[in-house]
DNA sequence: CGGCGTAATGCAAGTTGATTGCATAACCTG
DNA sequence: CAGGTTATGCAATCAACTTGCATTACGCCG
């Protein structure tokens, strides 16, 4: 019966209250203790994996081999920094469109990308 | 004064040998092992990372938090299924084709995908 | 051929981030 | 207020990666 989570309404709030896209566990909790409230890694970690079952959040993977989340919503694509690791999303996806786009868009100096389709392969169809 | 390094030499083999694209470090140990050669986890691990910056191999990031290696080669995107991981690579770049294209080339039924670019961000270039 | 210096290896310990078990506290319902 | 359920904290565990250190194996040079 839903109680009240005031670990998953600060995180929510967080997720809610920023256009960053790459919030790892850690950098919530962080966020968290920084709003002068007090919750366990492990709360966070528990909310977080609510707030996603629940599809309020979803996981980013930018392979940083690290889970990162962002708010769930339409879908969009990401461009991140090589240097600082900085990641802007992109409005719609670009699937057909050219890099060119993308550089004209964010001003990142696009050097690559990467992609990864998710799908049902023939055996498991 | 690069000397001989069997366990770098089996690791190479390994990936020369077959089409995955997606060999965790675990993966390589359990194949040389299985070769009747033994090896340390840690000496595979180093020779990865050699064979990495020789830019013989390359990383390749597909979500699943744990990082996956294939030969470094032309670029190209991957598709993996959900239900059991298993990862084909696409012969080009896709970027400007759509998913129907994927799925008629590989017999993936294709739900999603996930792209990032990368580049220097405005503040890095 | 024998000594040197450097690279490779194994073994074990250390890190980091994710995950779980368990006991306690909080909340909603009846 | 009692009962049942959920949320939380704390500590322990796990998994994958990474590093330190001593030892071994090459390849080279004199």
């Amino acid at each position: 019966m839903a109680r009240p989570s005031h670990v998953r309404d600060s995180v929510r709030q967080l997720l809610e209250g920023s256009d960053r896209h790459d919030w790892s566990i850690e950098d919530l909790h962080a966020g968290i203790l920084a709003t002068g409230l007090s919750a366990d890694y492990s709360s966070v970690f528990r909310a977080v994996n609510r707030l996603e079952e629940q599809g309020v959040i979803g996981q980013v993977a930018l392979g940083d081999s690290r889970v990162r989340y962002e708010l769930a919503g339409r879908h969009h694509d990401h461009v991140r920094c090589d240097e600082c690791g900085a990641v802007s999303s992109l409005p719609d996806c670009l699937l057909e469109r050219a890099e060119a786009r993308v550089e004209k868009g964010t001003g990142f100096a696009v050097t690559g990308h990467h992609l990864v389709f998710s799908g049902l392969c023939p055996a498991c169809r």
